[in-house]
Formats: C-alpha cells, structure tokens, sequence
DNA sequence: TTTTCAAAAATTGGATCCAATATATAATAT
DNA sequence: ATATTATATATTGGATCCAATTTTTGAAAA
C-alpha cells in the first residue's frame, strides 16, 4: 500500500472548524467586542451551510464568548471590568490550587517542558506569542493527568480573558516583570514548594489583575 | 385592550426546550450515564426537527454532561470516581472563596433567603429536594451581584455532580449531617466570619466528597 | 425637511431532504 | 455450526427550503 489509510472519525466536522476559528479570533481580539456574527456571511466564508455555524455559535455561547439574542443572532460577548475584575480572583484562587495540588500530587515534575516556555516566553518577540506562552508556562505545571478539570476551568476563563491581555500586551511593557515572575514561580516549583508557588502564582495573577484593570480604565474613559 | 402583549423574543426556542430538558433529566439521573441521545427520537418527543435537539447536544457538550464522538452521536457523560474527586476539590476552593468574598465585599446579606432555604433543606421529604436545596442553600450565600462568574462555574461543577449525590442520598443517611454542617456555615455567615464560613464550607463539601467517593466505590465494585 | 408608514430585503429559526457512515440482518462460504 | 460477505436499516452531518422576525429602504404624509 502507498497510502495510509486514516479514521474518518478523526476527521474535523464543519462545526469543530469553524468554532475553532470563530473561538480563536475571538481570543485574539480579531472580532471586537459586540460585533455580530452574521451565519450567512460565516458559512459562505467557510463554504459550508449555516447549520454547522448555528451549532458552532451554540457551543461559543456556552463558553461565555458570544451572546445570543432570539432572532437577532449572535454577537462577541463584551466582559465587563468588573467580571474581568472577578474572573481574575477566580482564576487566582483556581491557579494557585491548582500548582499546589500539582506540586503536592507525587507526579513527576515537567520541568524540561516548562522550562522551555519559560525561556521561549522570554524571547518570543511578537506580542501575539505572549499569551500563548504566557497560558503555556502556566498550565506546563498543573497536572494534566490528575487535575484536567482545573486545566479546563482555566483555559475557560483564560478564553474570556485573552483578547483584553493581548491588547494590553502590545501596548505596555510588562513582559520583563512577567518574566521575572515566572521565574519565582518556576523556582518554587522546582523546589517542590507547594506554598510558595500557590503564594507566587495567587500574586503574579492579581498583579496581571491591576495591571490589565489599569490599562482598560485609562482605555475606556 | 383585553390581553396583554408579550414580547416575542422572550419564547423559548425549541433548542432551549430541548436543552433544558435533556440538562434536567441528566442531572436527575433520569438519563444513566452512557445513554445515547438518539436525535431522531428526542426530536419525535419534542414534536420538533433534529436541528433543535442537534444544538442542545452541542450546547450540552460543552457542559461537560454528554460526549459526541463523529458519526456516532451523543451519549451522557460518564464521570470517573477521580474526576469526581477532582471536581470536588475543585468546588471546595471556588465555593470557600465564593463565600469569602461575599461576606467581605460589604455587600447587604441575604439572611432571610439563606434560612428559608436552610430550613426547607432540614424540613425536605424527598430526597429530590435535597440537592437542589443545597445549592440553593450555598449558592444564596455567594454574591450574585459581585460573582456570577464564580456562581456559574459552582453551577457547572454541580451540575455534573448532582446526579450522583442524589444517588447517595437517597440511599443514606448523610442529611443530618449536612444540615448541622449547614447550621455552622449560616452562623459563621451571619456573623460576618469570612475566614471560619470559608473554612466550614471548605470542610464541609470535603467531606461531602469523602462520603460520596465511599459510596461509589462500595457500588463500582 | 422631518416623521410615519409600507414594502422590500436581510436574517434567524426550524423543517425537510440528501449524502455519508455505522449498525443490524440476511445470505453465502467454510 | 461458524465465519465472512452482502444487503438493508438506522443514524448522523450537512444542504436546501420555507416560515417568522427584524432591519433597511422607499414612499407618503405632515
């Protein structure tokens, strides 16, 4: 045989594509805040029917990404400075448990792994990889294996966070601070500290936390 | 005029029909774990098409409370006694710093509600009752105006747990307990101590965890 | 010119149809 | 009798069509 031959199973539905892309432009700030999304528009864009849209919106609004109004469609969610402002003591408090259950679990560190974030988010040079290394890092040091509905609460609300820090990101300068940050926690972690990294991790987030609400205040006068 | 016009868009939709139902009926334990969702036949219920109860299941999915696997339909999630054990711990954090907060925002408190849902708890018959007057009970206490994100996030943790704690407590006798437990929690509420109210509740679903996971795996045999 | 009303166009919500895949049943081979 | 293959049926995924609602545009009235 001169061909694999591959599962159909595997293969993408209409829907999964398009909410892959409809969830990624929409963290990457690509779809502002309120703009609609027009199914007819998105399923011509795609080539495909607007059934798989409608179920691809029905799933973004599930996550909180989009709100729908009966009959008149869809349109990007806008958060609030005072959700951003919970969702970060939300994701503060499920971060910091989450690298202490990783640390207190007996499970082998990933610490090759998270390194590498941690050295590629000190050299990513374009804003755009910030946030991807910047959740990365992070995530590198939860365990995966005993804690993945930790992970996926806070890739949930890193979802609804990334489009306000990804423009922030672009236009301020605290990567360095960042950096250095992560390297603290990296060290606790290493250390198999489980305080200090829950300490660590609990702070650096609401440091992001004033950071970003600074930055959205001075925006939104 | 002698009838009062109503707003169109407040109808539900047939998808949220269908998605409020299917929710129900799988946190009730109506729907076993693994139970395939024939569209077909949901929809022949409903009197509606499949599109309807195809966007339920995609809404349903991103809950957490049902799988797709492509070409194969939708089956209701069955949940690990790990996961069960994560999502638990998961909960203890968000719900004692839930309450944490509430009680520190200076936000007025919400007593009376609190001790009609703390009594009707004590007062239920039915053991059908109970959860839902338990999250009533928790949720009553947590800051609706300051944290919905933190109160959506307990719901969707609940929401995949509820069906197995109405098992468990329909067969034990673990209400005693929790309405004494309850009884702490409200007082160190009322009483404006944050830190004793986060820790009681903290306790409280830690060991609501541990009485579940024996019952389970005494059943999982 | 501005406001109101009517008609046309756009869009959403759901029904039906068709194609693709999976499952069950029947027929054939061993 | 069992295993394999072929056929029929069931189910899912998406395309298309129709009905209902909203929005836009154009015409008429003030």
């Amino acid at each position: 045989m001169s061909f694999k031959p591959v599962d159909v199973a595997q293969s993408k539905s209409a829907t999964t594509i398009v909410f892959d892309a409809l969830r990624r432009a929409i963290i990457i700030g690509e779809l502002d805040d309120g703009a609609a999304l027009r199914q007819d528009e998105i399923a011509k864009a795609f080539n495909t029917s607007r059934i798989p849209v409608r179920e691809a919106i029905a799933r973004l609004e599930q996550l909180g990404l989009v709100e729908t109004r009966r009959y008149k469609g869809a349109v990007v969610a806008a958060i609030s400075i005072e959700d951003i402002d919970e969702i970060f003591d939300l994701r503060a408090t499920v971060e910091s448990d989450a690298i202490r259950r990783s640390i207190l679990s007996k499970q082998g560190k990933n610490s090759d792994q998270v390194r590498s974030y941690h050295r590629a988010f000190g050299e990513a040079m374009i804003p755009e990889e910030w946030s991807d290394l910047n959740r990365k890092f992070h995530c590198s040091m939860y365990d995966a294996e005993g804690s993945p509905n930790y992970i996926s609460v806070i890739n949930g609300l890193l979802d609804r966070l990334d489009r306000y820090l990804r423009a922030q990101l672009s236009l301020t300068d605290g990567m360095d601070l960042a950096t250095r940050e992560h390297a603290l926690i990296l060290e606790a972690y290493e250390a198999g500290d489980a305080e200090r990294a829950a300490k660590l991790t609990y702070d650096h987030v609401q440091g992001a936390k004033a950071s970003l609400i600074n930055y959205l205040k001075s925006k939104r006068v």
